[in-house]
RNA sequence: GGAGAGGUGGCCGAGUGGCUUAAGGCGUGCGCUUGGAAAGUGUAUAUACAGGAAACUGUAUCGGGGGUUCGAAUCCCUUCCUCUCCGCCA
């Protein structure tokens, strides 16, 4: 959420940087500007009446200690007006916040001046490529082939118990999945990320926080008998952690990391990307999220960057980074880079984690502010960023490493899998 | 699920309608004291909005919302949360 003072001062650039997510909100934003003066005016004329009847009222009281009943009595009739004047403003002030903050929730983050024009993934700007292409003097199977083919994933017997997009891992699968969760998390850790193990549920307030509702309700399970979400990443709680919380300025940064099965309802995305793995309702994460400064906050996204760059290398995966343009960036950040695998079999770019500064968006919604050298409270800027993403990685690293009898294991994962080969 | 007790500042905790401008304590910041430290001692120590160049001022906030009253931390209604005991249970 966009803070008012900034809306008001940088009116024209945000009108201008939201074309690149090709919004137009030139309406939205000076109607909230005109809200907001009208706030002013009720607040301040609110304010004067309390002040007025909090005086009366003090009189009031030191004349009935002295006994004079019939001058209370006289003041008690001005307060009544007072009173009726004062509750009205307040009604309209509460009416017009609503109505402020419902437009407010309507608004993403202010993309960053270096995110490209676009519609759609189609222009997202490949920054560079790395590794290796894979080549086959055999017929290459896409992963749900080598699943079943070794007994590692088992898809239909998930629909049996669950549904689609919830798989079944088995044996070698289930092993190689949490080979590659400790291998995340103790990479993490080294780069300095405390280890967090958080809910898998959070509640409503949690949810707005970190700008999951009330724009995204749809693409999060509800548990409606408790009024509890399922966390679609761990984003939303290691990072409502920091809900209304005020920092020193020595705490930051504030690096964790975490694992955390995610659940996504996907709803109305159907079709061939949803085959094996590409697509799932629940999928296996480690996230990693930063609490900045705000000065340092791109800074901290660069080794965000080359940490994931640092994991993708250690699978000897071939990827690329991709910065996302304005259409296809997601409602917090003003920024992000997507990092992408290549799938040997299915011959295609698999998103595998998406790293995001979010600046200020969340911090305004979490009150997650800091105090600074001069003593004034101030928003921190938050980060986030899947290192990495389970399902995909498993995808790319099946086909890619398929060899004529079976599927070989990176040896960085050996000592976490304890075995060499899959056959 | 049943029964009960509570939610007050960074923390503990007093506070049954105006003497609260929230006592007292702890913690923390800055002084004084000291050869140095401890102890002692003085002082400061919330957030939001508005006005102001600033000093500062006004308003709101004692879990949230609403009400009674000239006046509410205190009384009433409502809602959320926490804790204890019982039941169930890894």
């Amino acid at each position: 959420m966009l803070q008012i003072p900034y809306i008001r001062e940088n009116r024209d650039l945000i009108i201008e940087r939201f074309t690149k997510r090709n919004l137009e909100a030139i309406e939205t934003i000076d109607e909230i500007l005109e809200l907001d003066e009208q706030r002013k005016g009720t607040q301040q004329s609110m304010d004067n009446d309390l002040a007025e009847s909090n005086k009366l009222a003090k009189q009031i009281g030191e004349l009935y200690k002295s006994g004079k009943a019939v001058e209370a009595n006289e003041l008690k009739e001005q307060t009544k007006l007072l009173k009726e004047k004062s509750s009205e403003e307040k009604t309209k002030l509460h009416e017009i916040e609503e109505a402020q903050i419902n437009l407010l929730y309507q608004l993403p983050n202010v993309p960053n001046e270096i995110v490209p024009n676009g519609n759609s993934d189609a222009d997202n700007k490949i920054l560079s490529e790395h590794g290796e292409a894979c080549t086959f003097d055999f017929d290459a199977a896409p992963h749900w082939d080598l699943a079943k083919q070794y007994g590692l994933i088992d898809f239909e017997v998930g629909v049996k118990i669950a549904g689609a997009g919830f798989p079944v891992y088995l044996g070698k699968g289930a092993k190689l999945q949490r080979a590659l969760i400790n291998f995340f998390l103790d990479e993490a850790e080294n780069a300095g990320y405390g280890e967090v193990i958080p809910p898998l549920v959070v509640n409503e307030a949690s949810g707005y926080g970190t700008g999951q509702l009330p724009d995204k309700e749809g693409q999060m399970y509800h548990v409606g008998e408790d009024d509890l979400y399922l966390i679609p990443t761990a984003e939303v709680p290691i990072t409502n952690i920091y809900r209304n919380v005020i920092l020193k300025e020595s705490d930051f940064p504030i690096k964790k990391s975490g694992y955390t099965p995610c659940f996504r309802r996907e709803a109305g995305s159907y079709g061939k990307d949803v085959r094996g793995l590409n697509r799932l309702h629940q999928f296996d994460k480690v996230e990693i999220i930063q609490i900045t400064h705000p000065s340092k906050s791109y800074e901290a996204l660069d080794h965000m960057v080359d940490h994931i760059k640092g994991l993708l290398n250690k699978l000897g995966l071939q990827y690329r980074v991709l910065l996302l343009c304005g259409g296809d960036l997601g409602f917090t950040a003003a920024i992000t880079y997507d990092f992408e695998v290549y799938s040997a079999a299915q011959n295609r770019w698999l998103e595998v984690s998406s790293v995001s500064n979010v600046e200020t968006f969340q911090a305004n919604r979490l009150k997650l502010r800091f105090k600074n050298k001069e003593g004034k409270i101030e928003l921190a800027h938050t980060l986030n960023g899947s290192a990495l993403a389970l399902p995909r990685i498993m995808a790319a690293l099946l086909e890619n490493n398929q060899v004529e009898d079976g599927i070989k294991i990176p040896e960085e994962l050996v000592p976490y899998t304890k075995f060499d080969k899959i056959d």
